[in-house]
DNA sequence: TGGACCGATACCGTGCTTGCATGGCCGCCA
DNA sequence: TGGCGGCCATGCAAGCACGGTATCGGTCCA
């Protein structure tokens, strides 16, 4: 008995003949004569099971359920009709997903204002966001698992990357502190207590760059932490002091203050945007095109 | 160059070989061999001029545009799927639209029930309501602008009908006339005033059946009007008294008393749905199957 | 480096769909 | 009321698109 299935060109034929009301006429519109038409309905008709048109002799008429048919024609036709448009926008990155990671650290930082950029650059695109220590990134970019990682030096050789932010780092200490009063530059050798120091797994960059700064002797005797409101609440129970990004001082937290390094200790730590340029995401490789010809970051 | 179109063999070729990421496998499930696989998916990727899968020599992967794809190619194709029942439902009457009309006075009385009944005879079927007087539901009916009507009669041969409610008709008073405050049966005699008579063109049924309980020497003489609620508003402003179906004295209004008729008097005013034969809005005719099988309008 | 796997291509056969010509039915009009 | 025109349905032959078989070419692995 048929269980043929519907064709597309039933589904125009009908919702010709739907709107002419007319075969002759539906057929004229699809660059067509009348006989394919009409059994182009016929089996329509068969498969469906279904009368779809009254046919009065004067024309046609539709039925109840040839109504019904008729939305669902229009609307799988006109959905088919934007597929190859949103195919073709997700192709040249136009449209689509950023899937992006940000260190704990760099979130604080710069994570909103990339954003906002991103947005700017490729309007269109969203992003999905995770949280990744820089060498998790770095895999994750590799693997295709992300499409762009905000991370810490050093990067691999294989990946493409652009300098997002640069900032020096300040002294955190606690409130009971005798640092904690005066307001000038203070020199790391006046610190005689004890580091809450960055973890070499969760925050490899900062760790060695705290431990040249300081000297593993003394760094390594206290607390790890990576991520910085621990840190902080390391610092105000008293435990140590902690060398903090200059961003992080936005977040004000009781019983913390923040002092200036000397010029001769202070030393500039870096987040990049980081990706793979083999990455086939059409919406990374817009934003990485866009990057590559103007690499300012404002605006 | 083929600006050819997408084909649903080409959508679901590729929603296999998306799903399987492997043309063997895919052609396997769709009982196809895999070279017309392949054609399909380059035919796909020819029309919208976008590469859908990364042949990586070992088994292929989505691009990001392929991804996009996918999911319109989903969605067409579900609803496709769902196309067919639906049609069928409605050509059963399982579901449709019934094109309702009623009298401003039947309203009142019996279209909540009605309604109620409806949807129990014919769950899934929605209704579609218009106040119409009698006379136009008559023409509405033969011109298949309506379903269905809840009329006055006398109803035309050509439509087939049910007794949908019968009631007698009661005296409406103002609270400051002699007759309000009494509460046996009155006789139509004991009323000396003027009468808020029923419009012979809008309310044609009620105005023939009061004029013939009155005469028409005291009937014509006041007010006419069609809408109840304006009838007792003239009742309660004092211009005379008003016969009105029994069922309206749910409607209580301030100012304006109800009194029964002596037997002799009383006369029983009906309302029947009616429906013509020939519709072919499958709903309504899977109704009037259920009437005809079981006419009862209760439960 | 040879074998296995996988997608692409060449070629051929078949079956669907189209167009042309015509039939059948209904409504209109003289 | 009979002829005519409009409209949908059907028969038939031709074209073409799609599927199957056989084979090629490239990649990965042992």
């Amino acid at each position: 008995m048929a269980a043929m299935d519907l064709s597309l060109q039933q589904l125009r034929g009908f919702v010709a003949v739907a709107e002419e009301l007319h075969y002759g006429r539906a057929a004229q519109r699809l660059n067509l004569t009348q006989p394919p038409l009409t059994r182009q309905i016929q089996g329509l008709e068969r498969t469906l099971d279904v009368r779809l048109f009254d046919r009065t002799g004067r024309g046609v008429r539709l039925t109840a359920a040839g109504g019904v048919f008729l939305e669902h024609a229009r609307r799988v036709l006109a959905l088919l009709e934007v597929a190859p448009e949103a195919t073709r926008r997700a192709a040249d990155g136009t449209t689509g997903t950023l899937r992006l990671a940000f260190t704990a650290i760099g979130a604080y930082a710069v994570l909103a204002d990339f954003l906002t950029m991103v947005g700017k650059r490729t309007p269109g695109v969203t992003a999905e966001l995770t949280e990744l220590v820089s060498p998790a990134q770095f895999e994750a970019l590799a693997n295709l698992e992300i499409d762009l990682g905000l991370v810490r030096p050093p990067i691999p050789a294989q990946f493409e990357s652009l300098l997002v932010h640069s900032e020096d780092l300040v002294l955190a200490v606690p409130a009971s502190h005798p640092l904690a009063l005066g307001d000038g530059a203070v020199s790391l050798v006046d610190v005689t207590d004890d580091y809450i120091g960055y973890s070499p797994e969760g925050s490899q960059y900062l760790h060695d760059i705290c431990a040249a700064m300081i000297g593993m002797d003394r760094y390594a005797v206290s607390q790890l932490a990576s991520q910085v409101p621990t840190m902080l609440a390391l610092v105000r129970a008293g435990l140590g002091c902690a060398l903090i990004p200059r961003s992080i001082m936005a977040m004000g937290v009781e019983g913390v203050r923040y002092r200036e390094l000397d010029a001769a200790d202070a030393h500039s730590v870096t987040l990049h945007a980081c990706w793979s340029p083999d990455n086939p995401n059409p919406a990374l490789q817009r934003l990485a095109e866009s990057l590559r010809l103007d690499p300012r970051l404002t605006t």
